[in-house]
Formats: C-alpha cells, structure tokens, sequence
DNA sequence: ACGTATATTTACGTGAACGTCAACGTCAAG
DNA sequence: CTTGACGTTGACGTTCACGTAAATATACGT
C-alpha cells in the first residue's frame, strides 16, 4: 500500500490537537474559526471534530489571507465563500443538474479573484518600493560605516 | 517666495486635527502615538501639538509597517529607534563630536535592516505565489464561464 | 475682546481574535 | 473499572489599537 493511509473505510480525519500541533496554532483557534461559519469540520458521528486534508488547507488558506493579505475573518469569510459556491458549481455541474444562477456565481467569483489579484499586485508594488528605501538607507549605513573605519584607520 | 512656506520664523508645524484629515486617520490615533512614544510631537510652546514634514513622514512610515508589513507597534518602534539611533549618529558626527558606541548603532541599524529586507523579501516570495494560485483560479473559472456559454448556445 | 472651531488631558468603552477556565463526555490502555 | 489523555460546550478574560465622551484650555478670524 501507499504511505499513510492505511487502505479501507474513507478517511475519518484526524483529531483537533493533532492538526493544531501540525499548523502551530491552538485548537481554541479552529474551533472559533468554526464558529464564525469558516470551516465545518466533517458532521462528526462521535462528536469529536475530524479535519481531512482539505479542511487543512482551508485553515491554511485562512492563515495566508490572514498574515499575507491582512484581511480580518469577514473578508476571508466572503472570499471563500464565493469559491465555495463555485465549487459546488462545478459539482452540479459534473451530475449533470441544471443548476441556477450560473451565471451569477461564476461572475461573481471571477469579480472576487480580480479583485483579489488587484490587491496582490498593488501589495507587491507597494513593498517592491518599500524594499527599495530599504536599499537606499543600506547604503547610507554602510556608508556611515565606512566613514567610521577611516577615521579609527586615520 | 516660494510656494507654501510663508518666510521667516523656522515653521512651527500643523496642528493635529490638520495632519489627520490629510492622512485619512483620527487624532486620537496620532496622541496615541506619541502615547507609545513612536513619535514626539514638536516640544510644543503653546501647550498644543505642532508637526513638521517630517513628523508627519514619520506617521506615514508606521503606517506603512503596519498595512504593509503587518507588524504591531512595539515592532515598529523598534524599527524606528534603530534608525533613530543612527540619525543621532550622523548629526553627532557631523558636529565633530566623538561618539560612544558608533560601531555597535551602525551594526544594529545594518542588523535590523537585513533583517527587515529578508522579511520583505519573504513577503514577497509568498504574495508572488499567491498571486499565481489565483491566476490558476481565474483560468478555472473562466474555463466553467465558457462552458456554460456553449451550454446555452447548444 | 469675543465667538467658535480646535485643541488638551483623563478615563472609560469597543471590536477583533483569540486565551483560559470550568464542568463534563469519551475512549484506549492497564 | 479506573486512569489519563484527549475531546466537548459555554462563558468570561485579555490584548491591541484605537473610539468616545467630559471637562477644560487654546487658536484664530472679525
């Protein structure tokens, strides 16, 4: 067999401590991402919360728009919402069920990435001048240094 | 004359409520500032807060780290006390004064700097990936958007 | 000098994103 | 069958970065 996963029944997901350890945040911290509607942990027969990969990468996602884009949970709540709908487009899709408002979802998912890579790249100009005064002042400091090794050389 | 500067005395600076509106941020945000002491408005005569350009630059920059880079204040003021240091340097070794401890606020300036560089540097990395994941989703989407047109036009 | 638009300090309030604690359930190991 | 390590749901506490309000002083145009 493969690595891992031992073969049979479809994967129940690990434990909440488990994959808080692994991401190096506390479970308090999924259990409110929960709360706020983020993520839904798999409908938990025994009622303990068990993550499959993708509800990991989902926290994962959560983290980069938090620490990257520096959105707040609301907006993360929007942004995967919107590709939430698309994925289960997509679904419908594949069963071949005529499926409402497609037009609707798809626009508004493509609107919500375009805005998205707007921001992105407006980050990543900002910061590529960011770093660019940050080379300027370098300079200036290795300059200082050197006017200070003449002068112990003097 | 030239433009703005009304000549004469040596510019008292702007009052807060000014600064704030020009920067799109509240007054309270300002005192608070200088509250955390990321900056000290000019020692005011009058018993009101006065800023000069470069008070007002200095708002901007921590304004920066923060959306930009995401740091809290302490961070912040750690950054600017660094550069600070520095600056005090350059203004000692301008008027000839024999300064203490030049090598070591050099180095740290240089320190905090690389290590301010190498967190941009990261930051971009990460963004460039996002951005790409995102130009993957734009393209899904816009492969679901065509197949829907040609379902329509079947 | 006077009005009023802004300023000052002091101090308590707030929203977001969790931390922490209590009281309780559950499950594999000994 | 207990023990202990894990889980569960409330519910209240905490930190950060300010918001807001009250009482008072200052600035500036006429």
């Amino acid at each position: 067999m493969g690595a891992g996963v031992t073969s049979g029944a479809s994967d129940p997901g690990r434990l909440i401590g488990d994959v808080a350890r692994q991401l190096g945040i506390s479970t308090r911290t999924l259990r409110y991402y929960e709360e706020r509607g983020l993520i839904e942990a798999q409908p938990r027969a025994t009622g303990n919360r068990r993550y499959r990969d993708a509800d990991v990468d989902r926290v994962v996602r959560i983290r980069e728009l938090q620490s990257m884009m520096g959105f707040n949970l609301d907006e993360i709540a929007a942004i995967l919402a919107a590709e939430d709908d698309l994925a289960r487009l997509r679904a419908e899709w594949q069963s071949g069920q005529p499926t409402g408002r497609r037009d609707e979802i798809v626009r508004e998912a493509l609107a919500i990435n375009r805005r998205l890579q707007d921001q992105v790249h407006d980050k990543l100009d900002r910061l590529q001048k960011f770093l660019d005064e940050l080379e300027g002042n370098a300079r200036r400091y290795r300059r200082v240094a050197r006017e200070i090794a003449a002068e112990r050389d003097q």
